[in-house]
DNA sequence: TTGTATGCGTTATCAC
DNA sequence: GTGATAACGCATACAA
């Protein structure tokens, strides 16, 4: 057994390979009987499409690239295994690549994938801006930005959840739980999307007349070096009435809770609090965590469909995409 | 501002394609002179590989295919990432496809990885069996099975936890805690992981004399269909001297801490409770979950070694590695 | 040391 | 409705 080409089966059928190329791509004209018979060869033989030679002939590659800073990260994942399933529905495959939030790397893997020929890219998240000039003017390749705001917003489709009203509805929520001094949780990373939860929830406050001052509404954490549970006591020492916190994630939102709790701060009595990401532990800690969700599904949805249509040439670029988002409250926020 | 070939490059430069084709892959003999001036033109016109064109010529790919079942699983994250940072390394990009654990989303996979001609394939786990038969034997597609037992061990390596060692670790833990009536609770999955875990559990119970028996120490979850909860107390009623689980994962261990508060049973003064995963919500529950933590890396690490080899032709088949698992304590296990 | 020519498997453009 | 053939970009055997 070997691995059989188009011309083997045209030998085997006594058709010719142009005859052959027709039936598989059901493209242009041939009789039901040369069909039946190619097909009945095909199944015999377990002929297999070698996609390098078509990809070099047709100059497409019906493969996609994903470029995604943290596959282990809960939302990330989420949205690269829907847009996975969505794209092999529609025939393409993926290459999804681990950028680890390193520039090389990243860049290291756009020359790869544009090397493979990818059809398009899709782009998630990274820490600064994104601006991919696909050197060869002559053949751009489209690509999508999720949650990361690319340079130029004509080159692209800019797809994101509503972080500004997530944090937002999160503030007003711990306000009309009777929060008087609601703060924001953050890390240093300046992403858009953090920007937008930080002005959401900035915003929210203004509305409800408590002005926003850094020192007493806004603790920064470094994730990577200092102790986060003594940065927490030092914020809470200053700032005594702290009594709910809008976590800029989840995962600073368990760790918050694990610190207070070290400390006999009460959650929610003392302090409410309200996560973002929905992460599944979440459903698991006592008291359950509050936390706004990302529709992953629609988003990967808009993803696909956008990038498809600019490769068809079909879409308009320079568009923004926004997806709406959900608090979904549990009992870390709520005044039993 | 075009696609540049290496026909363009060697047009420019003033030599032939050949000469252009062996300095950009450094093989055969050219002049240093003729080096530089090449590659200055490479540089000058950001001159890209094509890659669709070198796999057809070479029947080579430098890409591997992974199929995993759930990309969202935290220990197949966990792995894929490790194995995609490995591979990028060592030049090769990686397809990673999402079974969804439906054996046709699989079939159609294998299709596809084939027919782009990927280099080598690595297999994760899967409920059934895997026998991939590279239905060219001319070019057997070179495989390696991580946590699913291949039908056919001869044709692969197959990578491992030690799920026996750590069911065993877990039940003996139980039992030095005090526990008089462990039980383990599993899903319905026959995989193989979990029958060697369901084995260690029994061999553990048996070495400290106490009688396995399935109705009294084997809490069979239905993840579907029934109710979680509702199957549990019908089993503690049956059994009301339980006061020790092993649980096959994580998810189900989260679970039935959830099952057993809600019931006002205490975890761990009523009933100790271990997982297995670690996965990271563990530290965040109300006790703490212990739970058996597998080596992700070092299976990530061998995975892509083996694989190597066996591409290289330099591997020998038939292999199995296993890698040991570390117990993780923390405080639903352990007696105050 | 370098150049010429061929073929990898496919699709598309012609002819017939 | 079908067949012959060029072309895609690259690596390599063979010539020079």
């Amino acid at each position: 057994m070997k691995n059989y080409s188009i011309k083997d089966i045209a030998e085997i059928a006594g058709v010719s390979v142009a005859t052959v190329s027709r039936v598989i791509n059901d493209n242009g004209r041939f009789s039901a009987e040369t069909r039946k018979k190619v097909l009945k060869v095909i199944e015999e033989t377990g002929y297999k499409m070698n996609y390098s030679a078509k990809n070099l002939r047709m100059n497409k590659s019906f493969t996609i690239g994903i470029l995604v800073p943290d596959i282990s990260n809960y939302f990330f994942s989420d949205v690269v295994q829907q847009l996975e399933e969505i794209l092999f529905a529609k025939g393409y495959s993926t290459i999804i690549c681990n950028t680890s939030r390193s520039s090389e790397k990243e860049l290291a893997y756009l020359r790869i994938l544009e090397g493979k020929g990818v059809d398009g890219l899709i782009v998630i998240s990274g820490a600064e801006e994104f601006e991919f000039d696909s050197s060869s003017a002559e053949k751009k390749i489209p690509y999508i930005c999720i949650d990361r705001e690319p340079k130029k917003k004509e080159n692209t489709i800019f797809i994101s959840s509503n972080h500004y009203q997530g944090a937002f509805e999160s503030a007003e929520e711990l306000i009309h739980e009777g929060c008087q001094h609601p703060i924001i949780a953050m890390h240093n990373q300046k992403s858009t999307s953090a920007k937008e939860r930080l002005k959401g929830f900035k915003d929210a406050l203004k509305k409800n007349s408590i002005p926003f001052n850094a020192k007493q509404h806004l603790l920064s954490i470094d994730i990577e070096h200092s102790d986060f549970e003594q940065n927490l006591l030092t914020f809470l020492k200053k700032n005594p009435n702290v009594d709910g916190i809008f976590s800029i994630n989840d995962l600073i939102a368990l760790e918050l809770m694990l610190s207070l709790k070290k400390n006999q701060i009460d959650v929610p009595k003392k302090i409410k609090l309200i996560g973002f990401d929905d992460t599944y532990a979440g459903k698991y800690t006592t008291p359950t965590l509050s936390s706004v969700r990302q529709n992953t599904g629609l988003i990967a949805n808009y993803a696909v469909e956008s990038l498809l249509e600019l490769i068809s040439k079909k879409g308009e670029l320079g568009r923004q995409i926004v997806v709406p988002v959900s608090l979904v409250l549990r009992e870390s926020s709520t005044s039993s």
